[in-house]
DNA sequence: GTCTATAATTCGATAGAC
DNA sequence: GTCTATCGAATTATAGAC
């Protein structure tokens, strides 16, 4: 595949990523996709031979966004508990967009499964990535066996926090939502 | 409106109501529906003049159901906080379905936020019911001006709760993450 | 009030010229 | 590697006989 090729590609796992975000993996359609990418329609089934595969590649172009975001957070963050009240801190510095579209995370996820039992598991990973991540921060506290049960109720209340700031389309609540869980963070 | 059109509208809903779920509302087509109600197709836009419409009414019918719930609870349950957990052993009674499809009202809040402005609010009723009913579990606690902001935070952690398991397609989930929103109730 | 046939549109996907 | 034209299937919705 050249040069241009590649790039013509990203464009459009990028633009498909936004739209299944804003508008649902369901309802959006290539006619939208190739509008935003400002790919001719026809043209990306060089690129992706179906809607499935094209949703691989956004799942994994966010896989290695959550990659970076972890990396970038273990170099800015020595301390473990600090590390783990980054999770939050990363809901609210997307407030604005939570509000209107949920967890870009949490909501695909339980799209597909309405939907989709094949790319199930590749959306899964996503979620894969945070619990492994955290369950190492709090082994790092002593927790031991605990760590990945704590991990996954760290990953539920922020779900939930998302969830509860998307129905009542309040940026306020996210704050509020999150101290509760910096507070249980602290507390253990 | 007849005795038999009235029985017609109802299978509709239950339906709709119950595709709506499993497949999503957007993936929901009317033959599915025509087909699960077993009433012929172009029959029921005599009911129903447009899918938002049946929306309306699969939404109303849900939240006669939770009003339903929540006064059962309050019969059976004299406790301010026996009430609060039965609002988690609701999920648990309910997790081979909500390990497939997700939570009928979180789910559903989260489609809708996507698509549909206009009956995002009446889909945010359902959880006001909650809400509402959960404050006042906690008014009687004796927790004041705090008790809408606690019933904000159960409701949080049980859709998180509900999501996580949904994510995980694992109904043991329910029963750990239930367990520790207890141990939170009792800590109050 | 019940049902069939079908209009009008949109979707994902394909064929093939350039 | 790019783009147009279009297919076949599915969708919401309507018209009209019974």
């Amino acid at each position: 595949m050249g040069e241009k090729g590649e790039e013509n590609r990203q464009r459009i796992v990028e633009a498909a990523s936004a739209l299944f975000y804003q508008q649902g993996f369901s309802k959006t359609s290539f006619s939208d996709i190739a509008a935003a990418a400002e790919v001719p329609r026809g043209n990306f089934y060089y690129y992706f031979k179906t809607k499935d595969e094209l949703l691989e590649a956004v799942i994994a172009m966010r896989l290695d966004a959550i990659r970076a975001n972890l990396a970038a957070i273990e170099q800015e963050a020595p301390d473990p508990r600090d590390r783990l009240k980054r999770l939050g801190k990363m809901l609210q510095t997307q407030a604005e967009t939570l509000v209107e579209f949920g967890c870009p995370m949490g909501t695909l996820n339980l799209e597909l499964c309405k939907i989709k039992a094949a790319q199930r598991s590749d959306a899964r990973a996503m979620f894969e990535l945070f619990i492994d991540w955290a369950a190492e921060q709090f082994s790092a506290l002593g927790k031991g066996s605990a760590a990945r049960p704590l991990a996954m109720h760290l990953l539920s209340m922020l779900q939930g926090s998302a969830v509860m700031s998307t129905v009542y389309h309040d940026p306020h609540l996210i704050g509020q939502e999150v101290g509760l869980v910096n507070d249980w963070i602290d507390s253990l």
